[in-house]
RNA sequence: GGACGUAUAGUGUAGUUGGAUAUCACUUUGGCCUUCUAAGCCGAAAACCCGGGUUCGAAUCCUGGUACGUCCGCCA
């Protein structure tokens, strides 16, 4: 509670120098207590002991004594060596209803020019739909820009399109080579596409892919295929135009497809730069001149060129290869080119990326540094897989993005008609599509992305706990009270402007905790943004959501027709902070469930 | 073999500049719907991978194991 820590902080250095503390190390042992019932903060008072001669509980004591009264300072106890701290909750009310209380301001450490921060994220290969898998990283990444805006920063959100390189050609070689019936026939062990998808270009074109990986394999003329496509892939990484469109048409659909399924996960994009376009504007082969002149430039022996890194701390496989032996680029030289292109465009850099980059992350952050460039942060996520073992198209161990989401729907709705029989099939369906789209990213957003991930149905689709619908219901109730208000010929507008409100002598339970989560809301959404750690705020959004239901129970708004006023403008600013919180999260914040 | 990451109740998780009685949810279980939406609220039971070390104090730091994940392409 930071509004708390800049109050107390003066009070207690006072305190701390009247028994003989001097040095300033006391700042980092202020702590945030571990129960509630504590207190708000707490400074273990151990390490003075020896220092002063005397028992920890002795100092603690000393200190609750010598520590003058402050309006913000509640409960002030000395309990087995710990100084623990509460904040008044007339204090916390005022600061919440008369100071005004907004997301991302006062309390973050917001820079004081405005920074343009860029946000790369998903950049999936364009050639196949996508599946929970890909889709961590498109949640993780989307919900890293609303977190930032929601701070109050000014966020790009880029797609680096995979255009070029053996994948692309591949889909491309096998559009324009392969029959209908040949892909069918290829594939025929493997499920065909659920009708549901038909017409859908990346479930459609995969297929194609898929049956030009097999043949690949298998087909007695396998070499001359390989020759050509070997053939596509060299002439788009020299700049070929007439390939480089013949890949487009061949991508585009998929690629639009992918993007409708970002879509309904509310996840779109500002910018899409293509990775060709580093190789036809000369970029690239500026670059790779210019690694030449490193001193730790080195040439294999069929001329392929690399840098070595080792040579920089970089330990095992030290050699990072940036030219093929016929003087070709490479995937990661090409995304140098795109780093530093990326920096001249922005004062702060965010990639997402999944854990299989890293070394790769490394070698271009390393490069970079080389290049006297800065180094992109980079927020890693671990894989998610399914309870069956790894996901695999191949093997079709695989949940589709578009499979989930319509199932999250249809669970959802099944719900929705059981609790309200008479709900509209329209209003059902609105509420579903809400409910089960902001279930399936709350399941993922919530946990650390560093933690291995195994997906299963029964957890994406839960919709009570610490799920999106729960908070989606504690803002619907919220919106409730408004309309219950508004039909009873009740002037919102006029009640929550009215300031001259007094504040509650007797404050329940529910009321304290719901002000005490307020108050922390934007210092845990600073330290989300600013550790790149977007669970953090995804669990104190279920925490306000918590206490908000809290204070629905022990806090009537309108009762026998009377109006709390009060309560009233708390439950206000609860919702709008809830509103605008699920925003951030991508959590759809409808207002009827 | 080397590098990096992870290990917390039956299950899934929070807790990284060391602090008290370790968070939340599911499951199990006991209560609460003639009062603003019970997708809710209140209560009970249940956990820090295994050894060592540093410290007044270790889930947290160091060290040695074990298990799992990822990487170690002149692929993208």
């Amino acid at each position: 509670m930071q509004m708390l820590r800049t109050v107390l902080e003066p009070l207690l250095e006072t305190s701390l120098q009247s028994i003989g503390i001097t040095s300033q190390h006391w700042r980092s042992m202020l702590v945030r207590s571990r129960e509630h019932a504590q207190g708000d903060l707490s400074l273990p008072c151990f390490p003075f002991a020896k220092e002063l001669g005397k028992s920890p509980v002795e100092i603690a004591e000393q200190l609750a004594e010598a520590l003058s009264s402050n309006p913000a300072l509640g409960e002030v106890n000395a309990v087995a060596g710990y100084l623990n701290i509460k904040a008044d909750p007339h204090w916390l009310a005022n600061q919440v209803m008369n100071k005004g209380v907004r997301i991302g301001d006062a309390y973050g450490k917001k820079p004081a020019v405005e920074q343009q921060i860029l946000i790369e994220h998903t950049s999936a290969n364009p050639n196949g739909p996508f599946h929970v898998g890909r889709a961590r990283n498109a949640i993780l990444g989307d919900t890293l820009v609303r977190l930032h805006r929601l701070h109050g920063n000014n966020v790009r959100a880029e797609y680096y399109v995979d255009d070029m390189g053996k994948q692309v050609g591949v889909l491309a070689w096998a559009l324009a080579n392969l029959s209908a019936e040949e892909v069918e026939q290829t594939l025929d062990q493997r499920d065909p596409v659920n009708p549901k998808w038909q017409g859908k270009a990346d479930h459609e074109r995969v297929r194609w892919y898929q049956a030009a990986q097999s043949i690949r394999q298998d087909r007695s003329d396998k070499e001359e295929i390989e020759i050509e496509i070997g053939r596509m892939v060299h002439a788009s990484e020299h700049g070929d135009e007439a390939v480089l469109q013949a890949f487009q048409d061949a991508y585009q659909p998929v690629l639009d497809g992918m993007l409708s399924t970002l879509q309904r996960l509310g996840i779109a994009f500002d910018t899409f730069t293509k990775e060709s376009m580093f190789v036809t504007n000369g970029d690239v082969a500026k670059l790779m001149e210019k690694f030449k002149t490193f001193e730790i430039h080195g040439v294999a022996d069929n001329g392929a060129e690399f840098l070595d890194l080792g040579a920089r701390g970089l330990k095992g496989k030290a050699e990072f290869f940036f030219r093929r032996g016929d003087g070709s680029s490479l995937y990661a030289t090409r995304d140098i080119a795109y780093h530093i292109w990326k920096w001249n465009q922005c004062d702060q850099l965010i990639n997402v990326l999944g854990e299989d980059h890293k070394l790769q992350a490394k070698q271009v952050g390393m490069t970079l540094t080389e290049l006297g460039q800065k180094t992109p942060d980079v927020l890693f996520y671990s894989f998610i897989k399914l309870p069956e073992g790894k996901m695999s198209t191949r093997k079709g161990n695989v949940v589709y993005m578009d499979d989930l989401l319509e199932e999250a729907q249809a669970q959802a709705a099944a719900v929705v008609r059981e609790l309200h029989p008479d709900y509209s099939e329209e209003l059902v369906s609105s509420i579903s599509e809400a409910a089960g789209t902001s279930a399936v990213r709350f399941n993922i957003i919530k946990v650390s992305p560093d933690k291995g991930f195994t997906f299963r149905w029964e957890e994406a689709l839960a919709f009570e706990g610490g799920s999106a619908p729960f908070i989606m219901y504690s803002h619907a109730r919220a919106c409730s009270i408004v309309r219950k208000c508004q039909k009873a010929g009740i002037d919102i507008e006029a009640n929550i402007s009215n300031k001259g409100i007094p504040i509650p002598a007797q404050m329940p339970k529910g009321m304290v905790e719901l002000l005490r989560t307020i108050c922390v809301h934007s210092d845990v959404l600073s330290k989300a943004v600013n550790d790149r750690r977007p669970h953090l705020f995804a669990n104190q959004l279920l925490q306000l959501a918590t206490s908000f239901n809290s204070f629905y129970r022990d806090c009537m708004i309108l009762k026998d027709g009377e109006l709390n006023v009060f309560n009233l403008q708390l439950s206000e600013i609860a919702r709008n902070l809830m509103r605008t919180s699920m925003e951030g999260l991508g959590i759809v914040p409808i207002e009827q469930m």
